[in-house]
DNA sequence: AGGCAAAGTCAACACACCGTCGACAATTGT
DNA sequence: ACAATTGTCGACGGTGTGTTGACTTTGCCT
């Protein structure tokens, strides 16, 4: 990497709203054009998954789409993967900041249950984006992986939240652990989603899905179910 | 795809010795020339995964590393996919001939914590390779994916194996059916087995993991454990 | 033995995409 | 208003892909 004058938020997980080069901002901020810019290849770029798999999606289409020369791209990111992170961690971010007020409901079972059913909403509402993210963990190796980062800390809120409740530790020692429980049931839900997200699928049979989905996350924690 | 004269196997889905072009074969078959050819380029790709990523694996670095000229790889494969889909293929098929003498076993339980434990073995011997398929099993659809294919004949052995003992129906019920269930069961095992494996690990790790799973699949499926 | 079709091999081409450089244009704080 | 910063682009060099057509080798047939 040839020491270059980047300049636009550094490429770094998100802070969005850092001292911009040290510079004052102006007061009412009516974002600098490269800002525009940037968020607008962010958009052309999620537009485009719509329709072409993650692996068609090149440099190319996206600056093309966006009306800009390929070496402008490259001026915002630094390639096609940054964007698809970018994306990535604007999605998850919203699962997080749901997963935020479901963490004070009541018990243990609501709390799986609306927390599988979030995943689900996630899912149907960033699907390109997810499936995108899913095939990009699978290259990426682990430090610089979005995806698993983000499954991570769902791991760690869940695991969190069984330690809340003494009952279940009996279970969860059989698993190596509340932390160890919580992890396979994040990756079961998310790679269950994932296969019935990326083929046709129908409202209901997401519907039934996510309900199996919560009934085995609590059997795996040890929390019987009436059903 | 413009008409071609392919000779060697047609790459469909291993029938190996099927009727040779029509013409008749030697007695005493020690294998054509291609076929040998054929088989050493499998396992230089085998090989060459050892140390390169998936994404590394380029046709050049196969053909070069077994002494061929690029094009000469394409008599024999249509791209790179289609030397990982055989490497696929074979591994598979280790695991299925290990489950058949599986199935025989005794009790539900013994027979799960066997499955679980005969896919971790899968994944010791053939690591590189089932990472690639998972890998693939991200870009490809549905209709020409030998991972998700691969992974439903274990679904269907699962269920069968649970429909067998009526005790589990109830329980199964709530998860729409012995089929789903084994599907969710077997994708919580595809994908903890693969975090696993995709970064560095202890054996003791995973034999933890590997009992871990069991019990999970235990209690989805609803079979009481004793720890 | 020798002829011949099929099997196998390769160099060369045409293409798609990637990442960088250096020169140029627009924007913006002061 | 003007200089530094920010944004833009054409052109280059590189890697990998997939195809074509002409060539050599192999092995069956008479």
């Amino acid at each position: 990497m040839t020491s270059r004058a980047r300049t636009p938020e550094a490429g770094g997980s998100g802070d969005g709203t850092g001292s911009r080069t040290g510079r004052t901002r102006r007061f009412d901020d009516s974002a600098r054009k490269g800002d525009r810019r940037r968020e607008q290849l962010l958009e052309t770029a999620e537009r485009l998954l719509e329709t072409h798999a993650p692996g068609e999606l090149t440099i190319e289409r996206v600056a093309e789409a966006a009306g800009v020369s390929r070496s402008s791209l490259y001026f915002y990111f630094q390639g096609k993967w940054e964007i698809v992170d970018q994306l990535i961690e604007r999605a998850s971010q919203q699962m997080f900041e749901r997963d935020r007020t479901l963490e004070a409901t009541s018990d243990l079972p609501s709390y799986l249950r609306a927390i599988v059913t979030a995943a689900a909403e996630g899912w149907r509402q960033h699907r390109v984006v997810f499936l995108a993210a899913t095939e990009r963990s699978a290259h990426a190796d682990e430090t610089t992986d979005r995806w698993r980062s983000t499954m991570g800390r769902f791991a760690d809120a869940i695991a969190r939240r069984i330690d809340a409740e003494p009952d279940h530790a009996a279970a969860v020692a059989a698993l190596g652990g509340s932390r160890a429980a919580a992890e396979i049931v994040c990756w079961m839900v998310e790679r269950n989603l994932f296969m019935h997200f990326s083929r046709p699928h129908r409202r209901a049979e997401t519907d039934q899905l996510v309900g199996a989905l919560a009934v085995a996350a609590l059997r795996i924690i040890g929390v019987a179910d009436r059903a």
